[in-house]
RNA sequence: GCCAGAAUAGCUCAGGGGUAGAGCAACGCUCUCGUAAAGCGUGGGUCUCGGGUUCAAUUCCCGAUUCUGGCUCCA
């Protein structure tokens, strides 16, 4: 038979030579490191032997396939450490996962501790190099072999249709899986078992939840220690360790869970955003509303929440027990309120609306995380009013804004979402799959012609319309949606909202909900992450430092900072008897941006000496020069801090 | 809500059945200093809260609360 290989360079072999003593033919390195052969794109276990001509590609560990294969298969033997350890366990999925792999555990009660035995009998299994050995099973031994399995006999049931199916033999472990494996166990050489976490049986919160043990491995040492160190070095930019230590935030239980309190330092940050956004968003035609936090359940029965979002709501009691309010999970029915107060001509549209919105959601307690997900935050929120034609512009623009305000911000690493409906879920959506489709046939036309990066998603969507989400990666590798931009066609017609076109008839305009900024608190999350706890010097709640020399020079370092702040610029003075080296090195860890140091000849000469947070020093700047490159920064929101 | 952890001074943490300790911070005194830590001293704790076991609990057990990672949910 003739077999190909990735150059296209062509060899002749007997039928039925396997993969690997392909591999032998090229180098004997090559056959060591073979973890697995793609045998015209499919791939398989190295020792499956090749029967007819074929493109054939040897995957080894530099492939990103290969590294797929060797976590999969650290899967498998971390499965057969648990079940020698607990031979009564029962087995869920364990597939490799983007920086390592997991396996989901029932029947077993694990527990931190545990994870130093499963270890320790992994690296027995390692040293007996037991090999992974491939059968090929009918649907009727499948059934018998793993009967008293209930999670294989389901996994079974819906592979029904395939006559064949594969399993896998290491050691006592019988495992149903498609493969392929790496030769033997003796492949594994560095893993590290990190935590335990609960994970509903097919990511089904009715079902039972399993053990999942989540770990990693990697080919050597060295690359497993890196990657911890990695991951290390990640959290330390965690925004709920920064923020907290930079005093930008707090919790106290007395206040509750999900309610974080915003010190004067992380208000600052707050309002300078906020600002900004409201600024902005004038200067973009929106118009700026302030609505109630709380409204009768009348209002929420009109808009849909009351029947698909009352989890979500935090209920009071009116005057009676019929006469139910609740705090506002979201702005839409407020504005559309507004909106309705008076007649809208066509030439009128679009409407835009933007609100500085606090909204509160009763989030289950164990969803709250830091900043980023909590029950009351204040979201830069908005709804444009339009005619159908006007859609697709008023989108565009709403990504525009979007843009720039990630620009001016620095924001790397977003990516984008297309968030659709689960057709199967009536209960979380509106039901009326006509709507559903055509909107979602529309704002992918939007997303197609914008020439915007993203992907798709089903049963993401809003319980009213199809989303674009914009998603931030926090450091624990978690993604979340920081600004979200959605279609209504729901709304407008619950609300009767209505439009007089150019023909005189009356019209039911489109809704887009968006947001600029997404919520100032897991904006301020993200931003803290991203910055690393360095915010530039126009978001900087303390922007300037004055330091002085001696304790004398208090009271004229009072007199600079007055000028200094006169300009409209934060600052502070560092009066206490220390040496300057010690106040140098406490703003620095407070990430100051900017030290300005103060001495007898800066008093006499009127300049000062000026410190950045990369520890470059420009001495003898005058005063007044200083305090306009300053503004300057301000007024640009420069990133950098350079003078 | 569920699974796994954690909670000791303002912060970071040590300790351990016989009512607590360090460093930093705070405060006082000395020093008056030129760009990443001057010296000495002082005060500071219901060991998260509520039960239980015990002669004795901060320590062991149970429950609650909050914080952390994960699942479900979500901006």
């Amino acid at each position: 038979m003739q077999i190909t290989f990735p150059d296209q360079t062509k060899k002749e072999f007997d039928k039925n030579t396997t993969g690997y003593d392909i591999a032998l033919s090229i180098a004997e390195g090559l056959a060591r490191n073979a973890v697995a052969v793609s045998i015209n794109g499919t791939l398989a276990d190295i020792s499956r032997p090749v029967t007819e001509d074929a493109e054939i590609r040897i995957i080894t560990l530099k492939d990103a396939e290969g590294l797929e294969i060797y976590r999969h298969s650290s899967a498998h033997i971390m499965a057969l450490a648990v079940k020698r350890l607990y031979p009564d366990v029962l087995l869920g999925f364990g597939p490799a996962i983007e920086d390592g792999f997991y396996y989901d555990f029932d029947n077993v009660e694990l527990k931190q501790a545990d994870l130093e035995k499963i270890e320790a009998e992994m690296k027995k299994i390692m040293n007996e190099k037991i090999v992974f050995e491939r059968h090929v099973i009918s649907l009727k031994e499948a059934k018998k072999l793993f009967k008293d399995d209930p999670y294989k006999m389901q996994q079974i049931a819906k592979l029904g249709e395939s006559e064949q199916l594969s399993c896998y033999k290491l050691g006592d472990l019988i495992d149903l899986c498609r493969g392929p494996h790496v030769p033997h166990s003796g492949f594994l050489k560095a893993f590290k078992l990190l935590r335990i976490a609960g994970a509903y049986w097919l990511g089904d919160s009715n079902n039972k939840m399993l053990s999942r043990v989540y770990a990693t491995s990697f080919p050597s040492k060295k690359e497993l220690d890196d990657y911890l160190e990695m991951r290390r070095q990640a959290e330390e930019r965690d925004h709920n360790k920064v923020g907290r230590e930079l005093d930008l935030f707090m919790t106290d239980k007395n206040v509750g869970q999900g309610l974080p309190l915003l010190t004067p330092k992380g208000s600052t940050i707050k309002i300078i955003l906020q600002r900004f956004i409201e600024d902005e968003e004038i200067r973009r035609g929106y118009l700026y509303t302030i609505t109630p936090l709380l409204a009768k359940s009348d209002l929420y029965k009109i808009s849909g929440h009351w029947e698909h979002y009352r989890d979500g709501m935090f209920i009071l009691e009116g005057d009676n027990a019929e006469d139910l309010y609740a705090l506002r999970p979201m702005t839409c029915p407020f504005q559309y309120s507004l909106y309705n107060r008076t007649k809208h001509s066509y030439r009128d549209m679009p409407v835009r609306y933007a609100e500085t919105s606090t909204l509160f959601r009763n989030e289950s307690s164990g969803e709250m995380h830091g900043l980023i997900r909590v029950r009351q935050f204040t979201l830069a929120d908005g709804h444009i009013i339009c005619r159908p034609d006007q859609l697709e512009e008023e989108f565009n623009s709403v990504l525009d804004l979007i843009n720039y305000v990630a620009t001016t911000l620095g924001l790397k690493n977003l990516t984008y979402r297309f968030s659709k409906w689960d057709p199967n879920d009536k209960k979380k959506y509106i039901d009326n799959p006509e709507a559903w489709e055509s909107s979602q046939k529309i704002l992918k036309a939007i997303l197609d012609k914008s020439g915007l990066e993203y992907y798709e998603a089903d049963g993401e969507a809003a319980f009213y319309g199809p989303k674009l989400d914009i998603q931030f990666k926090n450091v624990w590798g978690k993604e979340d949606t920081i600004i979200t931009v959605q279609i209504d066609f729901a709304s407008a017609e619950r609300f009767k909202m209505r439009y007089t076109d150019a023909d005189g008839t009356e019209k039911t305009p489109m809704i887009i909900h968006r947001s600029s900024i997404g919520c100032y608190e897991r904006t301020i999350a993200t931003l803290i992450e991203q910055y690393a706890g360095k915010f530039p010097f126009w978001l900087s709640p303390e922007q300037i430092r004055l330091l002085t020399i001696n304790e004398e020079l208090g009271s004229y370092a009072e007199t600079v900072a007055l000028k200094i702040r006169n300009a409209g610029l934060r600052v502070a003075v560092d009066k206490r008897g220390e040496t300057l080296g010690k106040k140098v090195l406490d703003a620095q860890h407070e990430y100051i941006p900017v030290i300005v140091t103060i001495g007898n000849k800066e008093k006499e000469e009127g300049t000062v000496s000026v410190r950045t947070l990369d520890g470059k020093v420009v001495q003898g700047m005058q005063l007044d020069e200083f305090i306009k490159k300053c503004e300057e920064l301000n007024k640009t929101r420069n990133l950098e801090t350079v003078f």
